[in-house]
DNA sequence: GCTTGAGCTGGAGCGTGCTCCAGCTTGTAG
DNA sequence: CTACAAGCTGGAGCACGCTCCAGCTCAAGC
């Protein structure tokens, strides 16, 4: 696979994949003789892992030093399961979060329906 | 309330209150005789709901809107209910990503611990 | 009455995370 | 054999969301 066959799966632009590289987040792969980069499939599915990472709000910084870890192979193993670890928790900080809002969201949704018809009063 | 006072009971900079102002996510509040900003209570029930909204992933260039639309009055509710019904489907997509990549670093957390003590194999 | 600290304004600067560009080399379709 | 799309590199540029600074005013305690 080439570069912009990999963008297109992965959703993430040509420029984005060689900055990704840049900063080391995706390992380099290796070229063809004409020096162009030749994906194996398994980066996508890391790609797909990055992504859920960013999702979930972890910083690049942090993704970098997972990607790192990852390339020094199995003796970062601890260490790695430790990142995940710290970053399930936050992850599980927001989703409180995200549900006390949903929840925020739907009494205020529900009282400007309220407002709507009587037209008085005023929230937020 | 003067700035200083609602920057440490809000948990934002002064700067960033001056900042907010500018931009039209905060009214501009009366000033004294002096010039400086005299703010009422409650501000800070605002400054915290554009808190949740901003943690829940809401863009800055919407929070203004909304945050216009409040200062235009009632007349807005109808504009006001539909960004928040909008932002509430926002938010549980993202609660589902979570729970998602929660469970998958719950999964990955136990492979690796498994893999630690057994030293082999490999995944992401 | 003088220092100190909080506040004011306008504008510059900064960290993050891309995104775009110039100028070049390759590969493929007609 | 030629045109055109896709790729390469190094580096500049950009949007967002603050954050900091210079240079000033004002209020209160010693």
């Amino acid at each position: 696979m080439q570069i912009g066959e990999v963008a297109q799966k992965s959703g993430l632009s040509v420029d984005t994949l060689r900055f990704y590289e840049k900063i080391g987040l995706i390992a380099p792969p290796m070229r063809n003789d004409a020096g162009r980069r030749i994906y194996g499939a398994e980066v996508l599915g890391w790609i797909g892992f990055l992504e859920q990472l960013n999702a979930t709000g972890m910083k690049q910084a942090d993704r970098v030093r997972y990607a790192a870890l990852r390339q020094q192979g199995d003796s970062t193993l601890r260490a790695r399961r430790e990142m995940l670890e710290a970053h399930r928790e936050v992850i599980a900080q927001k989703l409180a979060l995200m549900q006390d809002t949903m929840a925020l969201m739907d009494r205020k949704v529900a009282a400007y329906h309220a407002l709507e018809t009587q037209s008085n009063g005023c929230t937020q």
